[in-house]
DNA sequence: CACGATACGGAACTATCATTCCGTTTGTCA
DNA sequence: TGACAAACGGAATGATAGTTCCGTATCGTG
């Protein structure tokens, strides 16, 4: 079964503390600096050296996939509730969609991810992101069965108008309202 | 009316030939490699040394701003055309955004920067995004008197969908596209 | 045509970061 | 508890890229 790689003796206690402490810090550094957020300021607000950082990810591009795979794992919670929760297809679809959103509002380097600056972090998230599309695709036609949704909504309609609102989130220059870009874009989901 | 700046002595030939030069190299450049593009490629493409981009503009942000003020041209003259175009007001509206977009399809800063990675770079181009906003705001008004365009359409909501459009035009990891993004947010502003 | 000012080229400088290295510390297990 | 492997910290390294500097070339004028 697995044919690739060795395997890997557990990790020590204090190791296993550190990773989830570098985590969260780095989530907190990445959320406010984007992409550009530097390895030593990671180190620094985990409370561990530079050095323990690299133990734990070997480059700065795997820690952000990490933090990136992590909140599309989010995303499949939110969207897989969602296939039991009851209400109107397309106002669940919305939900989801809401609540996504929000999940990511205060994180730039998620955005700047999802809005795809650089293909290279998308690598290692494939199997979520799947799981994610299966579920999206789940939700949307339920709701076009019901008649809320366009029936010519495609799978990748949706990670596309995220795609928009994660710019629109992440816009330096201009206060656009990101709550006001997700209500165009569900409406133009919505079947006439 | 001029109280601020002294008159400054006009260019020699050779450099106001190489501005352009360094202008129309800076355009190809960013084009292809975005907002990190380097400045020796600028400078190589151009035909010209390091040095000579430097004396043409104090620095890399100043000649990003130039190109992006000069794409804000064009969209006001895309959209000043309109202005006296004939047809139905929403197709008109419809085609300044298709147009618009088009302009930018090739161009990964500009994207970018329309996506506003970056607020310095918008600085010293207020006058050119301020008459846009005023023709898009007469378009839109007229395509909302003809009934055509949702009457809760604000004068925010087309940069912001633009936004969003870049956004996806930008996306290196996911092969969108942007005619379908364009297409749904035209839908959106359609009234019903 | 000569000469001063303007402009040019590109090597050198500098700052910024990701990443590595190694001496020290700390867990784990017998 | 003692020994050894695992993990740690953070100074040092190396690469990248923006910017400066100055000797040289070119333009425009008298």
């Amino acid at each position: 079964m697995d044919t690739t790689a060795e395997t890997k003796p557990p990790l020590r206690a204090d190791a296993r503390r550190n990773r989830e402490k570098i985590i969260e810090g780095a989530r907190k550094v990445f959320a406010r600096s984007g992409a550009s957020a530097q390895m030593e300021d990671v180190a620094h607000v985990s409370g561990v050296g530079v050095g323990t950082v690299y133990r734990h990810f070997p480059t700065k591009e795997a820690l952000m996939t990490e933090l990136v795979r992590r909140t599309f794992e989010s995303f499949v919670e939110t969207a897989r509730d969602a296939l039991t929760a009851p209400g109107e297809p397309f106002e669940v679809l919305a939900g989801v969609l809401h609540g996504n959103c929000e999940l990511i509002a205060g994180d730039a380097a998620v955005q700047q991810a999802l809005m795809g600056a650089g293909a290279e972090v998308w690598e290692g998230t494939e199997r979520e992101r799947a799981e994610l599309g299966q579920i999206a695709h789940e939700l949307v036609e339920r709701a076009q069965c019901a008649g809320t949704v366009r029936p010519d909504i495609g799978p990748d309609d949706i990670p596309m108008l995220m795609c928009g609102i994660c710019a629109t989130m992440g816009h330096t220059a201009k206060p656009f309202d990101w709550h006001r870009h997700l209500e165009l874009g569900l409406d133009s989901l919505r079947a006439r």
